[in-house]
DNA sequence: ATTATCTATAGATCTATAGATAATGC
DNA sequence: ATTATCTATAGATCTATAGATAATGC
């Protein structure tokens, strides 16, 4: 059953990218090789040929997340990208969002490899939210210090953390989200901002 | 090897506070039955006398935490509280530090038991940190609203989050700290607030 | 001939249970 | 007699490997 080069490497990279939303879904340990493999359409024998062991592909799922999230960072105003990360959309959706929040404490508990990754992709994601073109509304943002970025970031990945902590039906959940969409740091929040 | 009543209690509390700490080091995943209970001194065939699953446990040992945590707020001004919190030692041992940052996201993936004792313990933290007596130094915490407070929280455990995610000797490890000890959002701070 | 994928399995580990043991507490 | 703890194990699952298969690419 072998396959073109060129195939076998898009096939790489959907078990990368299946991984990474997978592993947000249900943490690292959540997720067993077999069972990433039947999602991603194979069978789990031969993940080997493709990654030398499930933590090394820890580190490529990262920085796949990481990826997707420097994309839209890059792709919306500040503002816009924090009314989506407080939405309770993305609070619901684990899979298909950030990294940082899903993934941040099992990275602590990982090799230096998957925790570089990590420090890189904190790094980039620093440098699109403050580069982002900025219109009026979200000013404030783009012209922050780097200081105030990552208290930002901080507040986002702290307020999503405890928000998913809480149960379903938690009237604290979602006001913890609101709490965190005020105006006390740095981010003005001017309308109901559209989520993106 | 029976053992009086009161003694089989304290084996128990003793078990929930090993679990607590062992679970925020290593997550849920990363503890077995068998490695807690010889943590705590027993073999693992004892356990399912006094609790009905793993996943019950989780639910005790997160209480527990942030029992913890409740006493030390209350014993502290909130300045020192996030002094600590924001600290290089709270940061590099996580057995001992927040039920929040270490545990919060594998609450996310589990039960509903599990999340509404997490909401129970951070809407008691929030309290005690409001409720602070509040020396000169922290009247701005003491005194701020109810969704102050929340993003404060959130702040902290996402700096946390963070910062344990990145490289052992990362510079953004500390600077993430750095960031959020910052003034920006309703906390003053002083001087380099002791570490308690 | 090479190699991406598959089948099958080894070896380790994990949760939970069953039954034995021995000290409490009536 | 009850019960907290222990020994032993069942049954499931998990990572990783070995060897077979079949299509690519020379």
């Amino acid at each position: 059953m072998r396959v073109t080069k060129a195939q076998a490497s898009a096939n790489r990279a959907h078990v990368v990218e299946t991984a990474s939303a997978l592993f947000r879904e249900r943490g690292y340990d959540g997720v067993g090789v077999a069972d990433l493999m039947a999602a991603a359409g194979f069978t789990h024998g031969g993940f080997y040929k493709q990654f030398q062991s499930k933590a090394d592909l820890m580190a490529e799922a990262a920085a796949c997340g990481f990826e997707q999230a420097a994309q839209r960072a890059a792709a919306q105003s500040p503002a816009d990208f924090i009314a989506h990360y407080l939405s309770r959309e993305h609070r619901d959706h684990r899979g298909a969002g950030c990294t940082m929040a899903a993934l941040g404490a099992d990275a602590a508990r990982q090799s230096d490899a998957v925790r570089a990754t990590f420090a890189e992709g904190i790094e980039g994601l620093l440098t699109d939210l403050r580069n982002a073109d900025g219109d009026a509304a979200s000013r404030d943002v783009a012209q922050s210090s780097r200081a105030q970025t990552l208290e930002m970031m901080a507040r986002l990945v702290g307020a999503l953390v405890l928000s998913r902590a809480c149960p379903d039906d938690s009237p604290l959940a979602d006001e913890i989200l609101d709490a965190c969409r005020g105006k006390a740091s740095g981010t003005r929040q001017k309308s109901g901002a559209k989520v993106a």
